[in-house]
DNA sequence: TCATTCTCTTGATCCTTATCAAGCTGCGAT
DNA sequence: ATCGCAGCTTGATAAGGATCAAGAGAATGA
């Protein structure tokens, strides 16, 4: 039972060379556990009692302050999230919700500290996908800062290409609504700015994107290693742009 | 010469309870430096040679693309940035010059991962404080996609009364269109916005800060533990907001 | 002390984005 | 199939910020 957890466990770059007994130690003390969608996991502001990892489906992980919400990131098999609360032993900064019926595990946060603390290994996993997840935050704020909201977009949808292998067109991964959220615009507001893209290279069909001129297109969307990747750090991290993507989002 | 660093850079709780020959081992290796005012120390882009640890002075962690710029921190001693690039081996997300003269202690990066990986100690520090910087940015993303300008700049006005000891007045201590590119504006949107701040509660004179209403101010600016604090983190972190303060800036 | 320069302010205007209000569309449930 | 509900789109309007332009104030250096 642990086993099998434990070799999915393992494809996280987090514990990537840990021994068997600090894998163990923390697989034995937590839960594993199944929800349906749209089942909040995390409040914020609550104690971080513990370390969260996605197993299957999908989270949204956002934020609220009056009346007002906004989506963080969308988090996906196999990562980690709110690492950082759980390290510090500090009050969630942001809640988390599933998207879909998925398998969370559970390994209350003392577990995971002590962990770091006698596993100089493990304690090297956790500052590098720390620092991973600080970096794709700073992107973030980046973006949201140095970019107008149709520069954000273009850099989204062309991004997602990249990372499927320059692919000319490919599936949303999410709604719409929380791509908006995620890049800090209205609903309205994405699917005006989706539709005058036609212009500059990429269609929206749906949740269909077709890049029709990729020169165009990169030209507008102007990508750049600083704000965009190609780091893996942002894909794996906790907080990540909505999404890394299988196969199946590829059109042919 | 060592132990007269050692003696400052042992204030920061990085390094709180780090072995002598730790601590010595990278202080070792590390260059003592003094730059004039506006100096660009760090380019983004560059690879993170270097952990760069203030020692005095001021320094402005910025970030650009395509013609613009934005203030992503203002960093004082003691204190570092840039940790996350560094312990990451990869390249720098933001630039950073000096505002003042600063005295700059600058660690190499391999170094710093050596030190971690040998010191559990230390690594445990280092995970502590990556995830504080993590939580900083978090703040700082969450309050520009959360708040308007105009609940931006109350919250900061009272946050950095709270912090000086909820002082009715104090100075302002970053120039305005820091302040404005920090908190992603223009410096006309931000004048504009702190003279109608008048009628809540908060009159600014030129750099003096002055609240004369407080409950009404409180009301407006309504600070949220999750947006602004108190946690100690985003003060000591690489990335805070602009900053722990001196005694010298708050008004009779 | 004066001159230069940079910051800050103020005003006028334009552009972007949010808001409000309908419809439309697609999907799951009955 | 069809009903009902969300998500998405579209339009009209309003508000919030940006931009451009000019001038006032403060700090720096000769």
């Amino acid at each position: 039972m642990i086993d099998a957890i434990a070799e999915d466990v393992r494809k996280l770059r987090l514990f990537d060379g840990v021994a068997d007994t600090t894998l163990r130690k923390l697989l034995h003390a937590a839960y594993d556990q199944s929800f349906p969608p749209f089942v909040k996991l995390v409040e914020e502001g609550a104690p971080a009692d513990f370390l969260h990892l996605i197993l299957e489906g999908m989270v949204e992980v956002y934020a609220g302050a009056r009346q007002r919400e906004s989506t963080m990131a969308v988090v996906r098999p196999v990562s980690t999230f709110i690492l950082a609360a759980s390290v510090r032993d500090a009050p969630y900064l942001m809640s988390a919700r599933t998207l879909q019926r998925s398998r969370i595990l559970l390994i209350p946060s003392a577990d995971l500290r002590a962990a770091i603390a006698s596993d100089n290994h493990f304690a090297m996993n956790v500052v590098v996908e720390l620092a991973g997840c600080y970096r794709s935050m700073v992107r973030h704020a980046k973006n949201l800062k140095l970019r107008s909201t149709r520069e954000r977009i273009a850099a989204y949808l062309l991004r997602q290409s990249r990372i499927l292998g320059n692919v000319p067109g490919y599936i949303l991964p999410v709604e719409k609504r929380i791509l908006a959220s995620y890049m800090g615009m209205t609903p309205e507001n994405l699917s005006r700015a989706l539709k005058s893209l036609a212009e500059d290279g990429c269609k929206i069909d749906g949740q269909r994107v077709i890049i029709t001129d990729r020169a165009k297109f990169e030209a507008l969307a102007d990508l750049s290693p600083l704000l965009d990747g190609p780091d893996v750090e942002a894909s794996q991290a906790g907080v990540s742009l909505p999404l890394p993507l299988s196969d199946l989002q590829r059109l042919a």
